[in-house]
DNA sequence: AGCCAAAGCGGAGACAGTCCCCGCTTTCTG
DNA sequence: CAGAAAGCGGGGACTGTCTCCGCTTTGGCT
């Protein structure tokens, strides 16, 4: 997705500048780092800021475009190395991780999960719900998943997880111990 | 828990109206809603509502007790209605329910849900752990909830119902649905 | 090289929210 | 009914969001 005409030197570098810093003030101060102090740290004004990413939202798309983009690619990874049902579940664990790892990534996910949340991150959010396509159909056809389940159900489980995994501390041990009471189900 | 020693009249009557007000606030413009705002609706100053309530999470405390009450008094009378199973699982639904319906409830249960999240609520979240407590004990007595699961799980696992429902719209529809998935679980 | 239109910058400032402080008012007590 | 204590309230400091518009930088063009 290259711009259509490239961006002006300036604009480039500042761009360039406020992703970074972007990066480090929301892994630092959670997702809701102040803007201005990302501004001020990347040494623009906030006008330029506002201009480049008119919502926090955008800057943070922006910012976790690699993280969203690596969980799809991880997908496939899994795939290939895996029984199609364990890799299903392998990737929802290591997206549920990653929802919590990465700060403010599971609210962006999230709305991108959300019921009429298709445009806001149609780029970015898209190759992750292909993944879910694929990983999903792979695994009903394999039979060791049930055939009425959705890939968009399978998203929001993973998010719903993660949520859970949360209130326990968020740590490896949590993610692992819902996530199986999910696919095993509660019953005795 | 009544005051050792009473409020003074005009305090009791300012608190009395704050709440009233926070209430509504809250139901009408979601949990962060402008506490300003709520004083001036309550016709108080902003100095007044910070007394009584020096955090937000604390106003929302105080409002939502009630509801957290029911929900912990709804578990009996489902115990007595059903099946310790069923009981339990409709249970979950409507705790989901609540979640998502009564705006900054989830938030409000979820920090008591946390981890160290014991002392922040420990009045009126430890009715609802009471609950749980008593539901899936005589579930698993019954033999139909797994044995290994955890009171508290099952509290967390009710927050991510309602956190993977509310994506897909958070109607009754969706809420079941999750729920019928986790406890049947994901395998064929 | 030098010009100049357009692209882009940046920070002042309007606005909204949170929360504290402390002089003033109301209530309760004897 | 007076005095002390409890409580009030709103001004104001502070932080964050976001816009506006005069000024600067850039890059194509000669």
């Amino acid at each position: 997705m290259a711009q259509v005409k490239p961006m002006r030197a300036d604009a480039r570098r500042n761009y360039d500048r406020l992703l970074e810093e972007a990066a480090a003030a929301f892994a630092e101060h959670g997702e809701r780092a102040s803007l201005d102090d990302i501004a001020k740290r990347a040494g623009v004004g906030s006008g330029t800021l506002y201009r480049h990413f008119p919502t926090r939202q955008a800057l943070l798309e922006a910012v976790y475009v690699d993280a969203i983009d690596a969980i799809a690619v991880r997908a496939d990874e899994l795939a290939a190395e895996l029984a199609p049902g364990e890799a299903l579940v392998e990737w929802m664990n290591e997206l549920a991780a990653g929802m919590i790892q990465v700060r403010g990534l599971k609210a962006l996910l999230g709305s991108a999960m959300a019921d009429g949340g298709a445009e806001v991150l149609a780029r970015c959010g898209s190759s992750v719900k292909e993944a879910a396509v694929r990983l999903v159909g792979e695994a009903q056809r394999e039979g060791t998943l049930r055939g009425d389940v959705e890939p968009i159900e399978v998203l929001r489980l993973a998010h719903g997880v993660a949520s859970a995994s949360e209130l326990g501390g968020g740590d490896a041990v949590h993610i692992r111990r819902y996530l199986s009471l999910l696919t095993e189900g509660l019953r005795a």
